[in-house]
DNA sequence: TATATTTGCGTAATAAATACACAAATTAAT
DNA sequence: ATTAATTTGTGTATTTATTACGCAAATATA
């Protein structure tokens, strides 16, 4: 039996700015889909494992080096590429967009940061795939800290507020919320303050991952 | 660029029985690993999409054909199969024991139910896709009912809070399990009753998957 | 007929989630 | 320098959800 299917990675990374969420693309080289938009990835060399494909993939595609990374779906439609039997492993990733410069070379013409509430037309099926990714962050930010990926290591307490807000599209009440944080425990106030425009200036915090993975070891939950 | 990844599946497939989890295991025929343990899978043809392909090999190896089946995470780390680089999409699924005979034929030498508690030794990496497996089955009982793929389609209610102990192991109120469920009203109660040896006979229910999808499309979501 | 076993049910106590408003610190405008 | 606008920061009361807990009814078996 010959096999015929081929793998690849693609990777869904998402960033954060200011009240915005947005997704990388990278606009295609070569057929099938020349010039059009379309999630990072490529092809799984034979000694590599997945995770290092995606990486490859992202660096050589967008120059970035992505800390949250994790696995989301496989992807085996039959017809899903154009160039015959592909099975996509789909990777998901939040990382700060400031924390390095996009560039472009292998396989791909440019890389861009694109909102979420203005996408191009995809290729391949990974409009599809992105939609899943999408849910996927909401869920799993109502359960995991994984917001504060998104944030600086410092940030005021109406950074992480409005993240929420974004992400989860709709109001929260600021006491309500800031209770339950700090009822975790996993955000330390420091010394310091930063004064953004008017208003009052506002104290920085940033995550305890330690406390937090010590909490979840204890099988305490995070809940928003 | 020539590709050598080969593309499998791999079924992790429980049922339960009066207070026992089991999960569905195959006696292999051939190397590597001949006459080890391991889950029911193998090869994906190039027609046929992911979740043919368990199916298919479901039947071919076991004789058992799946309801609930979903797709649990993908394998791909180097060395993970003595044969080269395969790299295997898992599902996860869920059956009736009784609903079944098992069989076997290609492939696989027989095919068994085992108690999870009881394991043998597992071929290439199945030790993990199991333990993932496991995890996942709490995880996701306790926030979708797929509780009742388990079950018969009528059942006492007693069967129902038994499978959430065993499951979830530990003990749970019968009361407020009641309530709980009760107040989700996605459990029918039936004119009919069952006695099983001495106590007092109980109604029997079956589980309303049209108002339980009703309510999730509501945003409703069940939790234990 | 008595005993053991299983089902079926309600209420009170505690904990968690939600709703809600005003003062303090600053910048920008006049 | 004063005033207006903006943003941060905080507490309490109400509602809702969760947990704890025990006894009577219906049957099988001894």
């Amino acid at each position: 039996m010959k096999n015929k299917i081929k793998l690849t990675v693609d990777a869904v990374v998402f960033g954060y700015d200011s009240g915005n969420i947005s997704v990388l693309l990278v606009k295609r080289k070569y057929e099938p889909f020349k010039d059009g938009w379309a999630l990072p990835g490529g092809f799984v060399l034979e000694n590599e494992d997945l995770e290092q494909a995606v990486q490859r993939e992202l660096s050589e595609e967008t120059g970035a080096r992505i800390n949250y990374l994790e696995q989301l779906y496989t992807f085996g439609d039959l017809g899903r590429d154009p160039r015959g039997r592909v099975v996509s492993v789909a990777y998901f990733g939040l990382v700060k967009p400031n924390a390095f410069k996009l560039t472009a070379s292998t396989d791909a013409k440019k890389a861009e940061w694109f909102d979420i509430k203005k996408l191009p037309k995809l290729a391949f099926d990974h409009k599809k795939i992105l939609k899943i990714a999408i849910e996927r962050l909401q869920g799993k930010i109502t359960y995991e800290p994984i917001g504060f990926e998104l944030l600086d290591k410092k940030f005021p307490f109406s950074d992480l507020e409005k993240l929420y807000t974004t992400l989860l599209d709709r109001e929260i009440d600021r006491r309500n919320f800031k209770k339950k944080i700090t009822s975790l425990k996993v955000l330390d106030e420091l010394d310091e303050k930063v004064s953004i425009g008017r208003g009052r200036p506002a104290s920085l915090f940033s995550f305890n991952k330690k406390r937090y993975f010590q909490l979840k070891k204890e099988g305490i939950i995070f809940e928003i």
